[in-house]
This record gives structure tokens, sequence and C-alpha cells, in this order.
RNA sequence: GGGCGCUUAGCUCAGCUGGUUCAGAGCGUCUGCCUUACAAGCAGAGGGUCGGCGGUUCGAAUCCGUCAGCGCCCACCA
């Protein structure tokens, strides 16, 4: 059957990726080879498939097979995340087009509805997998919130929680005010902002009155007008006046010295409120005058602790201004008169959203004139990672890790290479990250997670006054693995509970609530190499003492404190061992002019539409060759069809090969000794190659590997070794030949194969007969080790290839066709005696007539150079003498150039002296070789010359 | 404000602890070929004073310093 001349990956990959299910090729159980495994960086359950994934997981499905083809046990781990604040989001939003508010539903409806959008759309991204050829055990798939991982993260809190790890407390967190939750330290990104910096007067409060004499103390900076003394603050939140409780000056700073003692008004809000003095205020900024505000800013907080002040809560949980402000308003007012001047009532901004009302209170204030001025100001503002509003720094309840313990057991093992990184420079970040860490911050205000296990115990009526009746605090809890469990442990911590149920357990006087909040998704996965082992249920089982510690884990390097660092922390909390032995770091995937790939600049191909187009090897090949280690990476579809031109010519020559037709002729011909030859020479390069690829493996340097098996198959194989051994035109092949380069041809399948799986399988199956259910990835690949003569066939080849291209040049520049023969001339005693037994392939590739030694260049003979041996084309009139001599002249003289360099260094005697003996030995000979060229060259040129 | 990294052919990148004929690859470019495996191909060619300056050294793309440009991470200047 004739074979279509283009490969078409559509009829292939599909067909395949089938059979590997269908025979299980993929799954993995223990067993006593050596274990290679790879977990899954889980992508976010209801997530669709985009570049970035096709880089990470192309990679991963690399490193996977190239295991398997090392006759690892493989095992590659596939998963889904439950994403809890952009599953919840997406969930809520969907809820809302259908008239339906979050708020209307009970939690248990909410998670009805999110675990149906989760069965939608949970799992198409794990079908895209499969497309792109992953070889994943799909038997194994997880997902962060099933079973077995739930129970994991429920357990691990309760471990926590009992070893003093986990605390309760209000802090002050990072707000989301769309999402309504606490977020951690590291879901907020800091975004460069155009604002205002505004600068409001504080009046002086009468009580506090300046000086006659002050005024006059050098260095202040007073300011006065009709209305009285004031000081001047900068902010660029004037909002958050309204939760003004102090302004702090540095005591050091000469201009505000008359400010000492004070008391000021805040404006339109009308509280007195104390000046304090503390260094941290910067005495450059601004005013030197700053509003402390201790519910909405971090050091206003810190602030208000170390000085006993009050914080005074002004948002509302979607940040609109809270009724708060006007309760809080007429206290101060009921308490000191202040003038109606600096005074506007705070009821119109109730329920007015954040920014709104700092529109709306900087016009008032300009209008009321307690506005100095507003200048442009560069800010950073801090966004919630997930949903991209402004975080509002608040004061909440909320249960936190110490981290302190798990930093320090994570910080060695990664300093001192236990776990590798790739590349190395993300132990800097990841080290500056642990020795500055902070308690993290697990409670999320969500539904989709997994429920914290804490459990409120509620009198089910007002508590008894008496004094047992108070044996357990308001607010008392347990942390349980169960509901159950929760109430045992409650009964026994608290033994008065049992008077609340006088008639026994059927009828308690009391309940347990659970807390209503979830845990950080990063909770979940930062057990996600010990849980899909089942390790924390079920400690010291067979599969996670097999797979555990996994080899190698492939993320972002935007996730290291998310994830990696965590996953290292829980590693030796709960398995004493570290989860992986190497980190790949992968770039980031730009578009090919290095802007992100996002949706808004429409510059990211869907990656199912080029698979569509170019195959999935090819989109693979083009992901890779892009993708150097640690780069970020300039995608360009053009690569892709790189990939595709790949697969295509590996295509054709297996075309070729499965062509010809085979005689059983022993016979000694030149062709017999020219394939002989050939096929000992291209073992030795598949050798040579494969050791240059495993070493780049080694280094997780993939993309360099890819390129040595592309040039390999392409330049070597293809465009030598078939070009030497192929049969004249319908010329049958010698059966000894035809083997040799069938085996050759499925080494190299095998070689390629980690990269592009499909068209390999396809090629492997098609090359011999194979029995059902046997597949390329169970044939190892073993490499033998360069010999000797290895070596020296590669060299005496290199030798003939440069012939041959010497040649074809000569060809070139005079337009000969390759059709008609040539004479070859050896000049001067030319007498590589080895070269002797590649006369015929160098006569069949370069379309020899003849190969003639010769003591002088024929007249009308254009020679060039191989080395230091030179050769020659005889052309007869066809040789352009006048181009020769320019050609030579312009040659020696750059030869000259060279040596006198050399010839320079060579009569410095420090050289001589310092320089190793085999430098200047090289040196000498560089010298010797220069000469000898110049010489042929020379006689060259008289040969033209006459 | 601190820290890290990058700057080598038109593009994307190699070049490891300084010395194998004045720097390599892939892609692109140019030239010639529709040569019965492949025009999604073949053959050949051109292309860089290794970001600037200074230093160490017999010798530097490679080590040190400095400047410039770019990128990333961290940080409580309102």
């Amino acid at each position: 059957m004739e074979l279509a001349t283009k490969y078409s990956p559509a009829e292939v990959e599909g067909k395949w990726y089938q059979y590997w299910l269908d025979h299980k090729l993929f799954s993995s159980k223990p067993d006593g080879r050596e274990p290679y495994t790879i977990v899954i960086p889980p992508p976010n359950v209801t997530g669709v498939l985009h570049m970035g994934h096709v880089l990470n997981e192309t990679i991963q499905d690399i490193l996977v097979r190239h295991a398997r083809m090392e006759g690892k046990n493989a095992c590659w781990v596939p998963g889904t995340d439950h994403a809890s604040i952009a599953t919840e989001a997406k969930v809520v939003n969907r809820l809302a087009e259908q008239g339906i508010k979050k708020t209307d539903l009970t939690r248990e409806e909410f998670l009805k509805h999110a675990w149906a959008w989760t069965e939608e759309h949970g799992g198409i991204i794990l079908k895209q997998l499969r497309k792109l050829g992953c070889s994943c055990d799909w038997d194994r798939t997880a997902f962060t919130m099933d079973g077995p991982r739930s129970e994991s993260v429920i357990k691990v809190f309760c471990d926590l929680y009992r070893k003093g790890l986990i605390y309760r407390g209000v802090r002050m967190v990072n707000w989301d005010p769309k999402a309504l939750t606490a977020l951690s330290d590291e879901e907020v990104i800091y975004k460069e902002e155009h604002t205002k910096l505004y600068y409001m007067r504080y009046y002086l409060a009468p009580e506090t009155p300046v000086s006659p004499k002050s005024p006059e103390t050098p260095g202040n900076v007073i300011h006065k007008d009709e209305k009285g003394y004031y000081a001047v603050v900068a902010t660029t939140r004037p909002e958050t006046i309204m939760g003004d409780v102090a302004m702090c000056i540095n005591p050091n700073d000469p201009k505000n010295q008359w400010l000492k003692g004070k008391k000021v008004i805040v404006p339109v809000v009308g509280r007195v409120i104390p000046v304090i003095e503390d260094e941290y205020v910067d005495i450059e900024f601004g005013t030197g005058c700053l509003k402390v505000t201790p519910a909405h800013d971090v050091n206003d907080y810190m602030l208000g602790e170390k000085y006993n002040l009050e914080a005074i809560d002004i948002f509302n949980d979607d940040a609109t201004l809270s009724e708060r402000i006007a309760t809080a308003q007429q206290k101060s007012l009921a308490e000191t008169k202040v003038s109606d001047d600096f005074v506007i009532g705070l009821e119109r901004y109730v329920g007015m959203e954040r920014f709104a009302c700092r529109k709306q209170i900087a016009e008032d204030m300009t209008a009321a004139g307690l506005m100095e001025k507003i200048e442009d100001y560069d800010n950073k503002i801090g966004c919630s990672e997930r949903t991209g509003v402004p975080i509002e720094p608040r004061l909440s309840m909320q249960w936190f890790l110490k981290m302190e313990h798990l930093a320090e057991i994570a910080l060695g093992p990664v300093m001192n290479d236990d776990i590798k990184f790739y590349p190395t420079k993300y132990k800097n970040t990841y080290r500056h990250w642990l020795e500055n860490i902070k308690d993290w911050c697990i409670s999320r205000q969500l539904w989709w997670g997994h429920r914290i296990p804490a459990y409120y115990i509620t009198p089910k009526s007002p508590l008894p006054t008496s004094p047992e009746g108070e044996a357990f605090p308001r607010g008392a809890f347990v942390v349980a693995e169960s509901e159950e469990k929760a109430y045992e442990m409650a009964l026994e911590q608290y033994p008065a509970l049992k008077k609340l149920s006088p008639s026994g357990e059927s009828e308690r006087g009391w309940y347990l609530r659970q807390d209503e909040d979830a845990l950080d998704t990063w909770f979940s996965s930062w057990l996600w190499p010990i849980s899909l082992f089942d390790g924390i249920n079920n400690p010291g089982n067979e599969e996670i003492k097999y797979y555990y510690p996994t080899a190698d884990l492939v993320t972002g390097p935007d996730i290291i404190f998310f994830w990696v660092a965590r996953m290292i922390m829980a590693g030796y909390e709960y398995e004493g061992k570290m989860p992986f032995r190497n980190v790949y770091f992968t770039g980031i995937v730009r578009d090919k002019i290095g802007r992100k790939m996002s949706k808004s600049l429409g510059n990211s191909p869907d990656p199912l539409d080029l698979i569509a187009r170019f195959g999935a090897d090819g989109v693979r090949m083009g992901m890779m060759l892009a993708a150097p280690a640690g780069n970020d990476i300039l995608f360009d579809e053009a690569l892709c069809e790189q990939g595709r031109n790949f697969c295509n010519k590996i295509w054709n020559a297996f075309r070729l090969v499965q062509g010809w037709t085979v005689t059983e002729s022993t016979e000694k011909t030149e062709d017999a000794e020219i394939n002989a030859s050939a096929v000992r020479w291209m073992n030795a390069k598949i050798k040579e190659v494969g050791a240059e690829i495993e070493d780049s493996f080694s280094k997780y340097r993939l993309s360099e590997a890819l390129m040595a098996a592309f040039k390999l198959f392409t330049d070597e194989f293809s465009g030598w070794y078939l070009e030497m051994i192929k049969p004249a035109y319908q010329q049958p092949i010698d059966r000894k030949t035809l083997e040799a380069t069938l085996d050759i041809f499925e080494t190299l399948m095998k070689i390629i194969h980690p990269f592009m799986p499909f068209i390999t399988e396809e090629l492997f199956q098609a090359l011999a007969e194979r029995e059902q259910g046997d597949s390329i990835m169970v044939h190892p690949l073993k490499i033998e080790a360069l010999t000797d003569d290895d070596r020296q066939l590669l060299a005496l080849y290199e030798q003939a290839k440069q012939i041959i291209s010497g040649v074809r040049a000569v060809r070139n520049s005079k337009n000969i066709a390759q059709k008609e023969p040539l004479v070859l001339e050896a000049v001067k005693g030319n007498s590589n005696s080895s070269l002797f037994t590649l006369h015929s392939s160098l006569k069949k590739m370069a379309n020899l007539s003849e190969i003639k030694y010769v003591e002088k260049k024929g007249e009308g003979s254009q020679s060039f150079l191989v080395g230091t041996e030179e050769y020659a084309v005889p052309l007869g009139n066809l040789i352009d003498a006048e181009a020769e001599i320019q050609k030579a002249e312009a040659e020696i003289k750059r030869l000259e150039g060279f040596m006198t360099g050399i010839q320079k260094k060579l009569s410095n005697e420090r050289f001589v002296q310092n320089a190793p003996a085999q430098v200047v030995e090289l040196e000498r000979k560089k010298l010797s070789d220069a000469e000898s060229k110049i010489a042929a060259l020379r006689d060259t040129l008289k040969a033209l010359s006459k």
C-alpha cells in the first residue's frame, strides 16, 4: 500500500491514545523496579487548557516517558484542584445570571450548586491533556476535595491544632471586599497606580492652644489661618479619616515640634484626637504628620496596639461605608464640642462605596476649606490575586498557622541541595521568604472548600448565671476530625456541660456549631504528594513507601511560596522526607514579542486548535523548542510548524525504508561495502548523540535534548546515513543492511518518543509485526558507551562529510548539476589511508567518477581544504581563475594575520613560561598548520596565474 | 528602598571551573535545485569587533569593578 507523502497526525494520535488506555500502558503499581513519580500540579477543576498548561504538562510527560524508556516504573498521578475562591466566584456568577444571590441560599444549597458546576466542568482539562498525549495513570485521578484528600486535610488541621501550631485570633488581614473573604499575604499582588495624595487640615483643638511663644521656635513649620492653627496630614485615602483616632509625628521632626502634646480635630468627622509620637513616622514623607487609623492600615494597627488606641472599623464587608461612622461621630461630638466649621454629618456617606466616598469626601473637604492641596501620586496598591479588586486591610477573627517551625524544617534541604531547584537562582527567593515568613492565614470566608473542623459549644438557652454554669468560656470550641468526636471531646474538656443535659444525651441543653469558614485551597494542595498515596490517612502504606518521595516537580515560579515551599514543609512534617528530589521551574509563556498571553490581548492560541493544525507531536515540539529551562517562553506558532515538519520528515524516512525490496544476495559489492561501514558509523553516531541527550536530560535541558534528537534524525540519519545506503531506483537492498536500518530506525523512535509519543508509536508499530498490547514504551532504550573504534570512525566520517560538502560547494558555485559526475583530486600525497575505506561512499555521495591521488592539483582544478589537506575538482575551462586568485589571496592574508598573532604569543616569554605545555604545543601546531595551508595556497596561486 | 537575573548573528538561545585554527545551534534571509522518501523538501552561502567603559592575566564572550538598558522577586513610607 502506498503511503501518503504527508504525515497525518489526526489519523494516528487518537488511535494510539486509545490503544495506550486500553492496554493500561500508563498504569503503575509498586513492583521491584525503580520508581519514577511525578504528581501533577493540579489544575483548577473547572479550568480549560491554556498554553501555560501545554508547556508544563509537556515537560512532565517528556520526563515521565523518558523515565519509562529507561525501564523505570513511571507513575504520573493526575488530578484537579478545587480552587476554592476561583470556583466559588464562578458559581456565584452563574447563580447571579439565574437571579440567585448567594446570601439567599443555605450553605448546603450553595454547595449543591457548586458540586453540580464541578461535575459539569470538572475534568474537561484532564480530557484535554489526553489530546496532548499525557501519559498519566488515569486510574489514580484525584481531586483535592474528594474523600481521601478531604480526610487528610481535616486530619492534618486537627494534628497541627493539637501541636499548638494552629491558633485563632483577631488580626489585621487582607480583606477581599468582592469575594468577601480574608486572603493570605501571598494572595495579594501589588499594582502600580496613579493616585492622588491629599493634604488635609487638622485644626488644633481649642483645649490645647498654641502658646504665643512657641511659634517663634526655630525649625517649626506652623500653619495658621483665620480658623486657627492647623497641622497638615497627607494621605492617599481621605475616606479613612472617619476611622482616625490619633495623629502621629516623629519626635525628632523639627518642623512639627510645636504639635507635641497637642490635640487636633479630624476634619469633617470632628473627633478630637491626640498627637502621639513615634519614630516609625518618616520625617521626609508628606508633612511628617501621619493620621492613624488602626482598623484600616497594617502600620496604623501596629501603632494602635502600641499606644492602646481604639480601632474604629468604618467599612462593611463589601467595603461600603458602615453606619458605625455616623454613630461614632455622634458619640465623639457629644463628648467634645467642635466648631461647625470643621464638621460635616457623616450620615451622607453611609452605604457609599469606598472609592465613591473618597471622591465625595475630597470634594466636600475642598468646599469646606479643609483641604490644603491635592497632588498626583504614584502608589502601589495591594490587590486580590483572584478578583483583582484592591484589598482592604481589616481586623477580623481568623485562623492562622504558625510558620516558624515549618519554615525551619523546610529551609535546610533546599539550601544544601537535598532538593534541587532548576534553575538554582530560585534558592535565593526561597530562602528569603522562609527567613521572613509570617503566620499563614488559613481561613477563608467561603463555602466551597474544606470546612474548618472547629466546633463551638453553644447552649440552647441562655447560660445559667451560677458560677458553675460558667465552667466553660464563652466561645469555647473543640477541634476534632468529626462532629461525633467533637461531642466527646467537648464533654471531656468541659464537664460542666453535663449539667446542661440533665436528661442525658438525647436532650442536650447545648449543641455544637461548626465554624463557618473554609480552609485556604493551598492548605489541601500542600499535602498533595502525600495525600495522593494516602500517606496521611494510612501512614506507611505500600504505595507511599514506594512512590514517595516523588522524583520531579514541574511548576511555575509564581507558586514557589503558595505551593512548593509548603509542600516541602508538609513533606518533612508528615513523612519526615522531602516530597520531591528536583523542582523544575518553567518560565511564563509569552507571545513572540514577549507579551504575557491573555484573553484580553487575544494573543493566546487555543492549544486544541494548534493540535488540530500541527498535531500534538508538532505542538509539543514547538513548545519545547522555545523553552530553555528557566527562561520565559516566547511562543511562536512557526515553531509548531517546525514540529509538524519534523514529523513529516520522520514519516517520509519511514516511507523510504518500508518501500525497499530485499535481495538475499550476500555478494561483496561496492554497495555492500558502503552499507556495512555506514551501519557501523550510524550506530556510533547514535551512541555519541545518545550520550549527549542523556547528559541534557540530567540537567533538565530538554530543549537541547530535543534539538540533538532532531539533528540526529534529520541530518545524520536522513541526510547522511539513508543517502549513503539508499539503493539506486527500484534496486533492492541487502537483507543485512535493511535489518540493521530497521533496528536503527526503531532506536531513533525510542530516542524521540518522550518528545513525540504518537508518531514514534505509529512507526514503531509499523516497523515490525507487534503483538497486541505491545508498545514502544515497554521496550526500554539502551544505548551503549562509545568505544575508541567508534570515535575513530566518527572522526573519519566527519572528514568524509567535509570532502563531500566541499565538492557540493564547488558544484554550487559553478552550477554543475548533481547528475554530472566529477573527479576528485587528493593533493600532495594526501594519503589518509583510512579514508580509502570510504572511497565508495565518497563517490556515491558526491557523485564522483574517480578519486585521484596527485602530487599537484591539475590546472583548472578548484581546490578546497579539509583540515590541512587539500582537495581539488578539475573543472576544465569552467574555472574562473581571477576569482580563485582573489579567494586564495584573501585566505593567505587572513592566515598570515592569524600567524602573526600566534607568533606574537609564542615570542612572549611569559606566555611560554606560564601557559600549560599543552596550550603552547597547541599554538605551535596552529602555526605549522597555518604555514602548510599557506604553502598549499601559494601553489594554487602559482598554478592559476600561469 | 533591598535582592536576584539578563544583555552573544535579523529572531530565540548555547557557550560549564578563562587557552582545541580570530565565537556555535535552530529558525529566518540569500542562491541554486520540483534530483522518483520528503518543496512541510534538498544542496550551498552570507550574517556577530560577544551592551559601554575600566581592571586582573601571558591570554577574557568567559573572572572582578563600574555605567546603561531590560526583566523578576521581596519590602509597613501614609
